[in-house]
DNA sequence: CCTATATTTCTATAGTATTGGAAATATGGA
DNA sequence: TCCATATTTCCAATACTATAGAAATATAGG
């Protein structure tokens, strides 16, 4: 996973709204959620849900795939663990120079 | 760690400038950087610098420590853990519920 | 084809963040 | 005390992001 594409991702993620989505979704699984369905639990208007599902799509968050009119939205796991396996490792690892640790 | 802290650490790293200051933090171990050689290091201001670690500070990313007129930044490492821990661990088991899985 | 439903795109407005120069603050040493 | 260095705070200009109503698009079913 490169910088921009980790950017992205946090970048993504880096808003109440979008964080709500986030989870919601995370919970929901791999079968994920209807934008409708996102939209009403967390009680905002269709077009600002939309706008958030961009964010998220474009940031590499999330993936749909429609079923008839509905647009089902879920999480993209694989590059999700990725990511924060990727900051984890950085964090448990990288720091171990010469430098004293606590 | 809760919502709020979450959204603060995803918000803080969630940009470009200050992605560059975390990398470059990681890879100076728990001894840190002195904010002049971190704005130095990446060709900016140092008002720029100082805001950007301010907000790096506050989102609880980093810590600080003065060493005679230095300020000495460090990444907190245990919190940068529990957080991309706990995400990480979100995306890994969450998702199992009676959903198919890829 | 027509209608209802699901969702997105468009648009304007309001709100928030970033930048960098100049001035202020803090510290160490002569 | 006075000066040099390290860093922050202040400020104003600029740029970006989020919000939500209205209009547009997509699809299913009669």
């Amino acid at each position: 996973m490169n910088k921009d594409g980790i950017l992205a991702i946090l970048a993504a993620l880096a808003q109440e709204t979008r964080l709500d989505i986030f989870r919601l979704l995370v919970r929901a699984g791999y079968s994920g959620l209807a934008a409708g369905a996102i939209a009403e639990q967390l009680c905002i208007p269709a077009s600002t849900c939309s706008f958030h599902l961009k964010e998220l799509r474009q940031g590499g968050v999330v993936t749909c795939s429609r079923r008839g009119r509905i647009l089902q939205y879920q999480v993209d796991f694989a590059t999700m663990q990725a990511v924060f396996g990727y900051l984890m490792a950085a964090c448990c690892t990288d720091m171990n120079g010469d430098k004293e640790g606590p």
